[in-house]
DNA sequence: ATCTTTGCAAACTTTTTGCACCAAT
DNA sequence: ATTGGTGCAAAAAGTTTGCAAAGAT
């Protein structure tokens, strides 16, 4: 129910899996952390360094690069490709598909569940262990279904 | 049973389909287009300008490029994103899915009839058509299973 | 003759890197 | 005091674009 104090735990509990693989905590990385929290919505690189450097304006993009990557190592996020080369950061807690419709660009959250069958199929008849969640699934949304395609490439 | 005359026939046809909707019919095009027939591996931009460059040594990548867009638009080709910005191309009527391991890079093709059941019920819950196979998925196969992840990011 | 395609060089976008300085532990 | 993190500028990597010349119809 008491929103700002789940946000606080996993803010603690993302720093203190960064201290214990030795990494440090400095006002970039807490901020970083503290935005994926707030915004579950699907930020890049650059969306994050906007809204850092409202607080920090010198935090240089390569900074924010560094940081993700540095989250990453230690599992506390994760990044999906959304099409071309931009990707997007969430907290690895928040595992999920993305649906992205080609043509309005909407993104639609789906539950990983969902791939759970597929998932096993891939598993038995492959071999293969599916780590999902890397790419967006492309196609389109119900409004645009009808629309000429162009948009994601 | 006749696998080159299989081969022009489906040249014949990409030609046709861009020639119908007011494309010109270039060496670089003919070129890429049996590339993609004969070699039905994934090639990037790249590749296919190595490739070409063996007989048309001027070609130039952004040539490469602008073909490849050409007959995407036509509907004879279609591109895939691996990884980071890195696109392979094929064509159209080669749609599978793609399945490449984050260890070692390894890719499998698996027949878009496996994603038949996910796609029905994404169409279903959410209204979403899916075009599954624009983007790969990111797994480990099988030799790679156990190791520690790393590489596609 | 017309209008598309090409080659080249230069721009662009997103991400990475080298290095000297700064800060967290 | 160490060692890891940061800012900056510059380099990558992949793709796109403007333009004048060349080529397909």
């Amino acid at each position: 129910m008491d929103k700002e104090r789940l946000d606080n735990d996993r803010l603690d509990d993302a720093l203190a899996m960064l201290k214990k693989k030795g990494g440090r905590i400095t006002p970039t990385r807490r901020a970083v952390i503290q935005i994926l929290i707030s915004e579950s919505t699907h930020l890049s690189a650059e969306d994050l360094a906007k809204r850092i450097q409202h607080r920090l304006p010198d935090v240089h993009i390569s900074t924010i690069y560094r940081t993700l990557d540095a989250l990453e190592a230690v599992g506390v996020v994760d990044h999906v490709h959304l099409g071309h080369g931009r990707a997007i950061y969430h907290l690895s807690s928040d595992i999920h598909q993305h649906l992205v419709c080609e043509v309005c660009s909407s993104v639609t959250e789906v539950p990983e569940s969902f791939f759970a069958t597929l998932k096993g199929e891939l598993q038995e008849t492959f071999g293969f262990t599916m780590r999902a969640h890397h790419f967006a699934v492309i196609g389109r949304c119900r409004n645009c279904a009808v629309t000429v395609r162009s948009e994601i490439s």
